[in-house]
DNA sequence: TATGAATGAGCATTCATTCAT
DNA sequence: TATGAATGAATGCTCATTCAT
């Protein structure tokens, strides 16, 4: 049995946007900057994300670097905006592959997220979106825009296996799901306890998945 | 139908240890502290979580704090103790109720957990301690020892309601179940954009929880 | 060929003002702290003794280093004055050993001298004083107190082998002599580059000393 | 009779080593910066050199401060640096007039050192030196390292003037002058009680420290 | 584009001191 | 006598930012 037939998420990249006229050599250096803080958001996480940090990092001096983003929160900013959209992307891409029944697409969709998550990027990149949402409205906007995406795969397919339930069943289901498989990242992560039972515990996520998006399939408009 | 039988979970208050022969004002200077750096954490996060910060939130001086604890580390830590053991000291508490059936007690602790995911203590609070878990082995190792005598409760009942079930598999179940209710928090949590679904989403994942633990109820010895 | 022939100088220990009347176990505590703040001075120089540290060493809070000694300076000043008082009462002890003629006396006095810098004791002490002499006026009138009543031996023993001699020239002559004996420490003290050869140093030095002190023997009054 | 035929030691500026690319202000501003330093140590002892003192003193703002010298560390070892280093430079000047007979040099050399341990500079710098040298295992490599290439004006002259004498005698002997005349600095250094009998003393120390060279003149190659 | 220089705010920490108990 | 508690000043340092070159 294949446990997947789709192709793997992939965000391991920083997607920039694309400056039309721009020049190519600050452009590269744009680059080179966000890769350096991204990098240093995944090694020692947000409080460790200083200007001076990413400066070394990417042996340039500070001047030269406040020079391509004028202050600390135009930095993050863009960083986070490609975080974002390169997990949207990913998602946009999956969403395309439509040939496969809709349960086994579900089935699809669930299990290219769980692997993600067993990545060290997702690991650790997600938890600092979590607790800086907390705190930080348009971290919190722009990641739950990402996750209302996300999630349009999976109650997309949800409804095409069971046309009978209601919308709101299904949206709730779905939210079932994606924290469900958020949670994982914590206890079944990359360098977490349960890294190794990650598949296993993966199938569980998806058989009880399954049984959730069933259970409201016939249901009456009562309620 | 009432969705719980036992006592909420109360972790409310930060627990001390005791310190014997200590002395009653400072006990309660000490006490005052800690108060102030929890509601900061909780409210503005943990770059928010500075010594300055907790002096003027609690109108001490700054010598007095560093008094009581002599570095930003000894207060941090201190307050990390004191949080992770009131949470331990709640699921302790519950774990004594054992006159429900193990059915009705698994959902009756899971109830308890996601009812207190809702809280905007544990919502503001628990993706902070997974951002630092990443970084911080002491904070991991402190934070996944919680977890495990969490998780003790949920493995108990499981294990009551099918006794065939194998170690392993009731151990997955509980990790995919803790996972699925932490996971909640950040779409679910105080303050998220699903927070008034909260109970209704509780219900869709007790179901699934309980289908989940049935599972592999009766399964033979194999692998 | 005896190097030495009287005692050594015993400055080791420190020389504490008798307090009528005082309460023993008082006396005793501030034996310690001035003890401990004497070993902190000579292991880590004068910087590094600060309240805290003495009463960290002594194992004291600082509450009651403070009830003896109520500020730093009267704790810093009880402490030199203890030390210089040692010294001086070393040299008031050879002074009354006038068996020796003249010139064997000054040796021996300049040999305890050379010896006594050897001590890490010395070593180590005698640059603090130097160098805090520089800032601290009430420092440097006490330790050319202590100075003057140490070249007192010096003097005398050169004024009974050589009578002739003029005040003053013997006064530079104990100077030079003095000075010499005292730069020794820098080089050929306690844990320095000529430690080794202080012995065989100190024979140069004192054949210098006995020709330095036979040179004005007989001088006419010019000048 | 002139007393002295050479150059005088000039060591009042603060030597500071080429830094190639280096741009001019930068440069100033650290020239400034060290100035500073230098007088505080030399006003105040080592205890008041503090950035703040430093940046207060140059009428800089600390954070500039800390741009040119990253640590009070790296501010200090530089300091250290350009006094040693002057010291030395003006050393290797001395060494390079070997027109005169070895006894006038080895007289010239010494008078040199005693002129210039009247000054405030010298008299106020070395105890500083040699306190911290006690305890600092850096400030003592490079101190003992001037001071040998210092005494090796000494004992080239010696060698020069006696050729028979052993190596270790001479070296024993530069080793008992060197010392004798750094003693001086504390009792007829600038500022010290017998500052105005400086030249008297040099003369008698002089006398003494020829007297010394030629005693192991003519020594055979016993022991 | 890129670097050097300068600034000001904020940080944790150390320290001597004062006071109540 | 001795300890606990509290204060205020000072220290070294990090950081984001601004500006001149």
């Amino acid at each position: 049995m294949t446990r997947r037939s789709g192709p793997p998420l992939h965000v391991a990249q920083l997607t920039l946007p694309d400056r039309m006229g721009g020049y190519a050599k600050g452009d590269r250096t744009r680059r080179v900057i966000l890769q350096a803080a991204h990098d240093l958001l995944l090694e020692h996480g947000y409080a460790a994300l200083t200007l001076r940090g990413v400066a070394t990092a990417c042996n340039l001096r500070m001047g030269n670097l406040t020079y391509h983003f004028p202050s600390r929160e135009s930095l993050v900013s863009a960083l986070f905006d490609a975080i974002i959209r390169g997990y949207e992307d990913a998602f946009a891409e999956i969403m395309a592959d439509q040939k496969l029944p809709p349960v086994a697409r579900l089935m699809d969709v669930c299990r290219l997220i769980m692997d993600d998550i067993g990545t060290r990027r997702t690991t650790r990149l997600f938890p600092e979106l979590w607790a800086l949402s907390n705190h930080d409205p348009f971290v919190a906007d722009r990641m739950y825009e990402m996750y209302d995406r996300a999630r349009a795969a999976i109650v997309s397919a949800v409804r095409c296996a069971y046309p009978a339930a209601h919308e709101r069943s299904v949206d709730l289901t779905s939210i079932f799901i994606t924290s469900a498989m958020e949670g994982m990242s914590i206890f079944a992560g990359y360098g977490k306890p349960y890294q190794d039972d990650r598949a296993e515990i993966a199938e569980i996520a998806l058989d009880a998945f399954l049984h959730a998006s069933q259970a409201h399939a016939d249901e009456s408009p009562a309620r």
